[in-house]
DNA sequence: ATTTTCGTTGACCGGTTGGTCAGGTTGTGG
DNA sequence: CCACAACCTGACCAACCGGTCAACGAAAAT
């Protein structure tokens, strides 16, 4: 034992902080130019540069490209399932489909380029997270339908198809992220404000839980 | 003037038939190498492979892989929009929105490909097509809105925001060809059957409709 | 029959990419 | 103070990419 334990809770690594905070740099920027560039258009040189390190202190932390992009589908993937905590031990329809379009909404503003990232994995065939499109998602999903079967069941909303109700909820909410850009030309080339985000959002509640005779 | 002028028609030109199959050739098979693997990730090789032609011959029809691309992307807008035409001289929105849903829906059918592409191209920022944005996109665009303004003013319909109204119309039918690989995989791995494409439209169409108010 | 145009293609090239590596620096434990 | 481990990086390389080109065959025009 150290003659002072402090030592090692005052500065718990610098070592590990230095791994850690270029790992979270070269992450931010990976998810960035991957969403911006794809995959194949994305080069290493060019993530080098936005995180502001030399092209191989990336693969010292990162083997090879695709670890790397597999890192960062992986985040977004955490991110998205954490909202599902909106989902449930709601009282009614109104109110867990209420909070989760907000809180699927807020995730498309705060990381568009995730939900970028993931669109574009999923559009080209899912090849590295497969695996997770079988497993969690597909028991998420499940788990999600029969919350709302239940509802259905008890005269609580409309008898629509759930797995269809679930496609419109992520098509819609994501639709703000992945096509942002198009939104924003449409804007007169100003991204959405406060408020027009919160009109967005208002709207789609409206639309979609009168939709569903949630209210 | 030939002395006979109906060889003319009779045969057209095979040269310009072997010019059309060509490019034909070519388009179809870019338009799935640009969906599957976007377009940095595309090679020309991978084209020609999948054409059944040598790459050299790729380039004597277009002249660069962007020229291909391009081409690729404006033949999706125009299917686009020659969907528009459900929208118009519908007496009720029920009628326009809903034949527009289904227009899109059988697009989104029959051309995942292209879909896929218009979305790559929008998410990375509308290098290419940025001024169809800008002009035929945002006219149409103002003009579907005038037309639901309409409706909401002589009472057809809830207040609704026009604006989100459409973003949910593109996202919710697209996603069926976006995201057609997540869905099959939570189809028991299984593409969609002609049955539970009616079903996906008629869901659609119930869930929108009735949250605008149109039923 | 001959010239010309169009279509075809293997071989080739400069530039870029993901990835490697040897040799260096910095911080840490003993 | 030393030895070891973690971190850093310029230089380099094999592989691959988009694009070029010269040579050739076939059809069409003259």
């Amino acid at each position: 034992m150290p003659p002072d334990a402090q030592i090692s809770r005052i500065k718990p690594g610098r070592r590990t902080d230095i791994r850690r905070e270029n790992e979270r740099l070269i992450l931010d920027a990976a998810e960035r130019v991957f969403a911006e560039a794809g995959f194949g258009g994305a080069t290493m040189q060019l993530i080098a540069d936005m995180a502001g390190l030399p092209k191989a202190n990336l693969h010292y932390y990162f083997a090879t490209k695709e670890d790397l992009y597999r890192r960062v589908v992986s985040q977004i993937f955490e991110i998205w399932l954490d909202a599902a905590a909106s989902f449930d031990n709601a009282p009614d329809p109104a109110t867990g489909i209420g909070a989760y379009i907000d809180a699927k909404m807020d995730i498309s503003r705060r990381h568009p380029h995730g939900s970028k990232v993931w669109a574009s994995e999923v559009m080209h065939g899912a090849p590295v997270i497969q695996d997770y499109l079988e497993t969690t998602l597909r028991d998420w999903t499940n788990g999600r339908i029969a919350v709302i079967q239940t509802w259905i069941d008890e005269g609580r909303m409309a008898p629509i198809d759930p797995r269809h109700l679930l496609y419109m909820l992520w098509a819609s909410t994501q639709h703000y992220a992945d096509f942002g850009h198009q939104i924003e030309t449409l804007n007169n080339g100003q991204p959405l404000s406060d408020r027009q985000w919160a009109e967005a959002k208002a709207s789609l509640k409206a639309m979609i839980l009168r939709g569903i005779g949630a209210i």
